[in-house]
DNA sequence: ACCGATTTTAACCAATTGATTAAACTTTTT
DNA sequence: AAAAAGTTTAATCAATTGGTTAAAATCGGT
């Protein structure tokens, strides 16, 4: 066993990971991966069959590591206001920390759709989570607008979500470099946060 | 001249803007596009140079249509309030004609910034436009929320943009159709709109 | 109808791709 | 230490890639 730290076969998932997040499937050869691993090229095949069967790995990886994150404070046992600050908040640590973990996910996702059943059960365990329950008996209180709580979720993810997708444009429209960049998205996400709670918990109901 | 309807220029343009528009650059080979065009291999090198080159081309173009219809609602001369439910019904129609012109966008900006380049003249007309403008003279009145107009333009993008970058996964997640999506859609954006509108034009000012 | 320019084609090229092979090297087991 | 199992390598494969070439077809002007 190669006791270098880590094993061959960790080395290899983590420069796939590397290189498939910055560079898609498409844009990926086999001997990227092996060059950042430092390791033969045939390696790659020993440990995992294809180039197509590493991806999934990753790619299954990476989408659990998405919304794993995401299940864990939807199903926490606070309040609603409470769990949507939370939901910003960790949604916005973990893409400063992987910016293109989203662009990635939902591009690959779009140029090869059947990879949607790698994500079936876990994207089918959020409009199933409690999160949408306290949404539900919310309304029936009439504690927070009449709203279906799946556009509750759509607002929160996308206000979010797509601050990083569109980062490079975002920072070239507004002149902004990656300090500038961290500064922007840190305030906007309080505004989101502002309000996404303005409008759910607003004093006088809409029609 | 070929006089059947289009030129042969004009077919390998859209065969290519079709394809490219599926499966991005990388995914993309010339003899796709050729197939696509219904020509021989070697035309694409002759009307263009190399697969390159016809990227930029169709880039540019789709970059251009995507930003020119934002410019123009963003320049009219009209109220603020108006102005925003327009823009958000403009990119609406634009998304549900052409649904992944902005994953497209914004993943080959991803994986290959120098095309930043191409978009550098457009992207900054938004932030110098009057709609800026006008969102400093409402603050300056108290008419709105005292905020930065970039980060509402960025709140109207996101939640209209990121409904169609994300449309797979929204499909799976509330086991929607394609009639399904479409309702969620616009039911979506009503809320976004009002959502926006509320927090701008509240009438008690925030700190 | 003929000529020159433009347009289109088939055949081909070198480079790169994902993947395989058989041999060499380690490690573990006996 | 010998055998067996597991790991790594260099060399190589067939297929596909973007691009080129030279010849054929088509066109407009005269």
């Amino acid at each position: 066993m190669n006791c270098l730290l880590v094993s061959t076969e960790e080395k290899i998932k983590e420069a796939a990971k590397a290189v498939f997040l910055e560079k898609g499937f498409d844009g990926t050869t086999t001997r990227d991966i092996a060059k950042a691993a430092g390791i033969n090229s045939a390696l790659m095949n020993y440990y995992f069959r294809s180039k197509e069967k590493l991806f999934q790995f990753i790619f299954n990886d990476l989408c659990s590591f998405m919304f794993q994150g995401m299940l864990d404070v939807v199903n926490q046992p606070i309040s609603l206001r409470e769990k949507i600050s939370r939901l910003i908040d960790h949604q916005f640590q973990m893409m400063m920390q992987n910016p293109n973990l989203t662009i990635f996910i939902m591009n690959e996702l779009h140029r090869n759709p059947e990879r949607l059943y790698a994500t079936v059960g876990m994207a089918k365990k959020i409009p199933e989570s409690i999160f949408h329950q306290q949404i539900d008996e919310a309304i029936a209180q009439g504690t927070i607008t009449h709203i279906n709580s799946q556009h509750i979720m759509t607002m929160i993810v996308a206000n979010i979500q797509f601050l990083f997708v569109s980062k490079p444009m975002t920072m070239l429209a507004n002149g902004l470099d990656e300090a500038g960049f961290k500064a922007f998205a840190t305030q906007h996400i309080e505004y989101v946060k502002e309000m996404i709670c303005d409008y759910l918990f607003k004093p006088e109901t809409a029609t």
